[in-house]
DNA sequence: GCAACATATTCGCATTGACAGATGTGTGAG
DNA sequence: CTCACACATCTGTCAATGCGAATATGTTGC
């Protein structure tokens, strides 16, 4: 078997050009959240966000975890030191746009209030335990 | 007042997100480059280097320059300062590659005999001049 | 003007990737 | 076992992008 110890700097960029994904990854930044978080909060088709996350995944940004019938996702910092390094840097960099800065309020505010959101009923809280409330 | 047009980082990854343009990069370093040199160094065929050059320009990473029949190429740093902070990253990240490394290695040799290689014959050299030499 | 040269753009084609919609898979409840 | 739920993957369509080959553009020198 080809031994994979390369990192593909190449995919890893390509997987960081879409907007989508940003948003992804901006939701997620340092903690784990659920599939259903992302598809609320960003509005889109749960099919186009799981897409995406497989795309992440393929690339060796993202890890997954199952818990019953919930999928958690979270930044999976690349083995290769200068891929991480211009991952947080893209972190950093994303918080000051203005659309990001709207999702994760938006996240803040459903992760404090999942049953005010019909979809969100009864789904996981992301991460260990929302640090917002 | 937005007097500064939208930077667009999705665009700017995606054109990161090809190998050819890094390498493309990765060859300017801090250095201007005439396109002839490009064209010798990957060995590729000249439209497809002034392709990826024209890719990197409509991006926002690089800048031409006329000199005569020649055009010589250099990177800009992008105004928007998370995504300049990325370039420079990337930059160092790709002199850790050997393919990388084996591209400088040929272009401080073509520069410092031009005359050696018959396509180069009269080429202007990169840079005011190249340190190597 | 014309020819030679360096570079840019266009063309035809193959591949990739984004999307919406439909369907498949794994899990828990009953 | 069967259903409902959360999520993944497949389908068809379309736009973007990569490539080599051919051609166009711009500059210099005659």
């Amino acid at each position: 078997m080809a031994a994979r110890a390369h990192f593909d700097l190449e995919r890893f960029f390509q997987a960081l050009g879409d907007r989508t994904r940003l948003r992804l990854l901006n939701l997620m930044g340092e903690r784990e959240i659920c599939v259903c978080y992302f598809v609320e909060i960003l509005d889109s088709p749960q099919p186009k966000i799981s897409r995406h996350l497989a795309y992440l995944r393929s690339a060796g940004i993202v890890r997954a975890r199952r818990e019953g019938k919930w999928m958690h996702y979270r930044i999976a910092m690349p083995a290769h030191a200068g891929a991480a390094q211009i991952l947080r840097q893209t972190l950093a960099a994303l918080q000051e746009e203005k659309e990001m800065q709207a999702d994760r309020a938006r996240l803040t505010r459903a992760c404090c209030a999942p049953s005010k959101i019909a979809a969100l009923e009864g789904a996981p809280l992301p991460a260990p335990h929302c640090e917002a409330c």
